[in-house]
RNA sequence: GCGCGGUUAGCUCAGUGGUAGAGCGACUGAUUGACGUUCAGUAGGUCGAAGGUUCGAUCCCUUCACCGCGCACCA
């Protein structure tokens, strides 16, 4: 036999890239490809597409492992294997990491133009895309680089779009005015899944309310505060009907007050009254929502207080909460304060702000609502799909999690008001979003000239005065602030965007008070020069031009690209909604959409898909929103198998965080110890959905695991005869007992190995190949076959026989080594599939062990 | 408040209705060899507590304790 002779130890970094490069050539990563495609049965998997923008962590080693031992079993047992490689742009994820990096820099995303700061973004993400990607093949992943996907890519959004207009259509997305959790430092609203709750101990302040006692722990919110709500069954208040009108002494003066009765209260909780805040809490919101209440914002967007607060307007609420109840106590309005008061208080899940929540016009997804034509709603549909096991959630207790969470589900909030994402499809036949020709003011500056006794005002912009009328619109949020006028003047100040109702447009008086919106907003830096008054905004604005400032009306049309007119009133101002998706309603049709945009053939092969395999931390997030997408728009469930694997974490089974420095970088870990060490330590002795403590011991000891396979194959094929064809035709014979028991092991260990696959239970299926080839293999067969190899062996009959039985031992012997280490070969190989390529490459072997047939009972 | 998971060797974790397993670590010995070592062996666990079902429980049921987590809510 033509057998190289085998290097002393196993060396992983030679090894590794050039075993790389051979899968990737062979084309057969690439499903299409294998030796009787199309009579193969079509195993895919869609990889969860990673942030592209950020560089390979543990969490992606452990799920790429996983993952590619599932693909490499199914195309070793004859499936045509395809797994999907993609990418996410991570909307909010991605666009703060790089707020960060501007701040770093001196900069500030709300200076930017959205365009330029989409196309920074861009380009970011488009360097580290790369890296990331590198270091997938780094893992030995046997995806299919040819159908590599981005969320961003034009064929995806225009399925995104496509999806989008056909739920609008069918009544499944809306826009709404409706409350949503604001965060005030990233200046855009969140979904319910991307805020946590923190327990704090705040006081608690009992307010006097007329004859009433109420409770808040936000005195700064209360200013509005003109319903007061108890329960209908409450005993002590049944002398107030609802609808009574009573006069109280509050914060700012006296006002009137209306009682409201309703059942959300709790009864046993303070004084069983409390006053609502619907701009500014969800549940007064659903309570003024329920009675037709009026709403009236209190806080700002950059969390100051709007001119009903009074004196305490332009404040932020840290300080003003204090001299609020100062205020309080001296009208003797704070009855007594609980000073050490728990309670939850909500926090964006990045930066820690405590939300605000707002009332923003925003796009929703209906959760519950049924189809028009008569299908369930989008969760029930979801429930159903488990219930009935379409969807199988592996390990099980997820689907008790799944369906409890699913079972109280409100509507998702999908607008997000950053840069980083795909733009909306909707376009507002509406003046105050038009879109025409503007004015543009980089630097722009109010003067108010003190003339004697006279004021006069004047817009200026690199030294040229405006005269006309001009619409203010602060070109990064889209907020128009109002008409401005030097000597007439005439501005409007638009509270919220919902331009269909003229009832939220509120008007400024003067300049005067439009300056005080400026400020409120924008502190400006104030300069004071003689009798020039200036406050210089160091934003950028736009001021539409007059001839733009015709109403349109209000037609909502749905295009991915920008209409030429209206085709309601033929205006042709339109403008585009300024906000992006939420990532996770593009992320959400990833199994579809990424077999669509490569085609329809592509679809009608791979869908739907057999595993999706992820971390049980977005089954929320990700999972449940792909079962909901996929059966609304293919009709099919996306994939038969939801396979959870756990967090990994470090040797003392913390969570890995930048902050605690316990991150582990699989790159590192690799140039040390060898990619399969790796893949090896993260599946070993852990199972599904349990997080998994990853140390530095456990790899190395996987090293030498992968070093002893190769020292096996040394062997094997040192001992083998000179001119033996390996090539095995015959029946193996076990001529010992020690044949006989070994052959029966590696049965068994075949059965097992299997059986555990396609059960995914990689941990006992990994244990097993490692039982049997280090102990029963190495440690007992290979011991005994040292004899059996022997040609002086004593036999019993005589001495010519002796010899000719002793050649026949040794011929058998080698015959026996050589098929169980070709079986082992085969069963790690999804496991270590570079050491094993390699060995079988070794060989000799024609073709590449990652498309050999997966090894049969005898 | 509702729910979930865990508690097994010094450490990290598998596992099973019938004398308890792995990796790492510790200890003893062997080994010039296929093996950047490896092998043989030793020590070490009333499988969180109590009760129940059973011929038999670490495993199933109930209660409890401790640790961890998810969801919801707090005027």
């Amino acid at each position: 036999m033509a057998q190289k002779e085998l290097a002393k130890a196993y060396n992983p970094t030679e090894a590794e890239e050039r075993i790389y490069k051979l899968w990737e050539e062979s084309g057969f990563f690439n499903p299409d490809n294998l030796p009787d495609a199309k009579k193969r049965e079509p195993f895919t998997i869609i990889m969860p597409p990673p942030n592209a923008n950020a560089p390979l962590h543990v969490g992606h080693a452990l799920f790429l492992t996983i993952e590619d031992i599932l693909i490499r079993f199914n195309r070793m047992q004859g499936r045509r294997a395809l797994w999907l490689p993609g990418s996410d742009h991570a909307g909010f994820e991605t666009q703060v990491v790089f707020e960060k990096k501007l701040e770093k820099e001196g900069r500030s995303r709300f200076k930017m133009e959205r365009k330029e700061l989409y196309k920074e973004i861009w380009d970011f993400v488009q360097n580290n895309k790369h890296i990331s990607e590198q270091g997938i093949k780094r893992m030995g992943s046997s995806c299919d680089w040819s159908r590599n996907t981005f969320t961003l890519d034009p064929a995806i959004i225009e399925i995104v779009y496509e999806t989008f207009e056909q739920m609008y259509k069918d009544g499944l997305v809306y826009r709404g005015q409706r409350i949503s959790n604001w965060c005030i430092k990233h200046q855009t609203s969140l979904s319910d899944l991307e805020t946590k709750y923190e327990e704090r101990s705040e006081p608690l302040y009992y307010l006097k309310y007329g004859p009433f006692t109420i409770a808040t722990a936000r005195p700064e919110t209360k200013f509005g505060d003109k319903y007061v709500v108890m329960h209908p069954e409450d005993k002590r208040y049944t002398q107030y009907k609802h609808g009574d009108k009573i006069e109280v002494e509050w914060i700012n003066g006296k006002i009137t007050a209306t009682i409201i009765k309703d059942e959300a209260i709790d009864q046993e909780f303070g004084t069983g009254v409390m006053t609502i805040t619907p701009w500014h809490d969800p549940i007064d919101f659903e309570i003024a929502q329920r009675h037709g209440l009026d709403k009236e914002q209190i806080i700002d967007k950059l969390g100051r207080l709007l001119p009903v607060a009074g004196e305490f307007q332009d404040m932020k609420i840290k300080e003003a909460r204090p001299l609020i109840v100062e205020k309080l106590k001296t009208k003797s309005l704070l009855e007594k304060v609980d000073e050490d008061y728990k309670h939850n208080v909500q926090l964006c899940y990045k930066c820690n702000s405590v939300i605000e929540p707002q009332i923003i016009p925003q796009w929703f997804v209906a959760m519950t609502k049924s189809l028009k034509d008569g299908r369930p709603s989008l969760r029930d549909m979801a429930l159903q799909a488990t219930e009935n096991n379409e969807v199988k959630i592996i390990p099980e207790r997820f689907e008790k999690v799944y369906t409890h969470w699913m079972q109280n589900l409100r509507d998702w909030a999908i607008s997000r008001q950053i840069a980083w994402g795909i733009p909306f499809p909707v376009w507002y036949c509406n003046v105050e979003r038009a879109n025409m020709p503007r004015i543009h003011f980089a630097d722009f500056t109010v003067e108010q000239v003190l003339n004697g006794k006279t004021k006069t005002y004047r817009l200026k912009n690199k030294g040229h005065n405006i005269s006309d009328k001009v619409r203010l619109v602060n070109k990064t949020t889209q907020e128009v602030f109002g008409y401005a006028t030097i000597t007439n003047v005439e501005i409007k100040k638009i509270k919220d965007i919902d331009l269909s109702d003229k009832a939220h447009y509120s008007t400024y008086k003067n300049l005067d008070e439009l300056l005080v919106a400026f400020k409120r907003h924008y502190p400006p830096d104030q300069k004071i020069d003689g009798e020039t008054e200036s406050y210089i905004y160091d934003y950028a604005f736009e001021a539409l031009s007059p001839e733009n400032t015709k109403d349109g009306c209000g037609q909502i049309i749905i295009s991915g690209e920008a209409p030429k007119k209206c085709p309601v009133c033929k205006n042709k101002n339109l403008t585009q909604d300024p906000d992006t998706f939420d990532t996770w309603f593009s992320s959400g049709q990833w199994p579809y959409a990424t077999l669509m945009a490569q085609g329809k053939k592509d679809f009608e092969t791979y869908y739907p898909t057999q595993v999706m395999e992820t971390g049980w931390d977005i089954l929320f997030f990700w999972v449940a929103r792909m079962i909901m997408f996929g059966i609304y728009k293919t009709g099919q469930k996306p994939f038969s198998t939801v396979f959870l694997h756990g967090i990994v974490r470090d040797k003392d089974r913390q969570k890995m965080s930048k902050s605690k420095g316990n991150v582990v970088d699989p790159l590192g870990v690799i140039d040390t110890y060898g990619t399969d060490a790796l893949r090896f330590a993260l599946i070993f002795s852990t199972s599904a959905g349990t997080d998994i403590p990853l140390s530095e011991d456990k790899v190395k000891g996987m090293k030498h695991f992968a070093n002893k396979v190769w020292n096996i194959a040394r062997f094997v094929l040192t001992n083998l005869e000179k001119s033996k064809n390996k090539k095995q035709k015959t029946k193996l014979q076990p001529k010992t007992e020690n044949d006989k028991k070994i052959l029966e092991q590696l049965e068994q260990t075949i059965k097992e190995v299997t059986n555990n696959l396609e059960n995914f239970r990689l941990h006992e299926a990994a244990q097993s190949i490692y039982q049997f080839t280090w102990r029963d293999f190495a440690d007992v067969y290979i011991e005994a076959s040292k004899k059996q190899l022997s040609n002086s062996m004593e036999l019993d009959s005589g001495k010519s026989s002796a010899a000719k039985t002793s050649a026949e031992l040794r011929e058998n012997t080698q015959r026996i080594l050589l098929y169980c280490l070709q079986n082992i070969l085969k069963l790690l190989h999804p496991f270590m599939p570079f050491v094993t390529e390699e060995i079988w490459q070794q060989m000799e072997n024609e073709q590449l062990l990652m498309v050999e047939t997966w090894p049969r009972l005898r």
